[in-house]
DNA sequence: GATATGACGTCAT
DNA sequence: CATGACGCCATAT
C-alpha cells in the first residue's frame, strides 16, 4: 500500500491535534513519519483547506505568522481556551503529544 | 534535472 | 533576547 502522499499524512497529523492543544511544525513532521521536514509543513499547511491549522506553532510554542493571519491565530486559539502570553504559548501546559507512531512496521 | 519557495529548527555570536 | 547563517526537504514551475 502506497503511502499518501506527503500533504496527506501530514493533514492527519494535524487533524489529530485536540482543541485546546498545539503541536510544533516539527512535531507535526515527525508525527508525518518525515521527521526533519518541518518547513514541508508549511506547505502542506497552505495547500490544505478546512485545517486546524492554528494549532500548529513554531518550536517552543511560538507564533510565528505575523499580521493579520498572527492575530487570528491567537484569536482561534484563545478561543479554545489556548492562553498565548506575548507571542508564545505555553507548551508546558497545551503541547499536544502524538502517539509515538513509527511508520507501518 | 535545476531553481525557487517557505507560517522551520538549531546553533553561534 | 535579537540576529544571522546553515541545514533540511517536498512542491511548483
Amino acid at each position: 500500500m502506497r503511502r499518501p502522499p506527503y500533504f496527506q499524512r501530514v493533514w492527519a497529523a494535524v487533524r489529530r491535534i485536540p482543541r485546546g492543544k498545539v503541536a510544533t511544525y516539527g512535531d507535526v513532521a515527525r508525527a508525518a513519519g518525515s521527521p526533519g521536514t518541518a518547513r514541508q509543513v508549511v506547505w502542506a499547511l497552505r495547500a490544505g483547506t478546512g485545517l486546524p491549522w492554528h494549532r500548529v506553532v513554531g518550536a517552543g510554542g511560538k507564533i510565528l505568522l505575523t499580521g493579520e493571519p498572527g492575530m487570528e491565530q491567537r484569536l482561534r486559539l484563545a478561543s479554545e481556551g489556548v492562553a498565548v502570553n506575548g507571542n508564545r504559548v505555553r507548551l508546558e501546559e497545551h503541547a499536544f503529544r502524538f502517539r509515538s507512531r513509527k511508520r507501518t512496521p
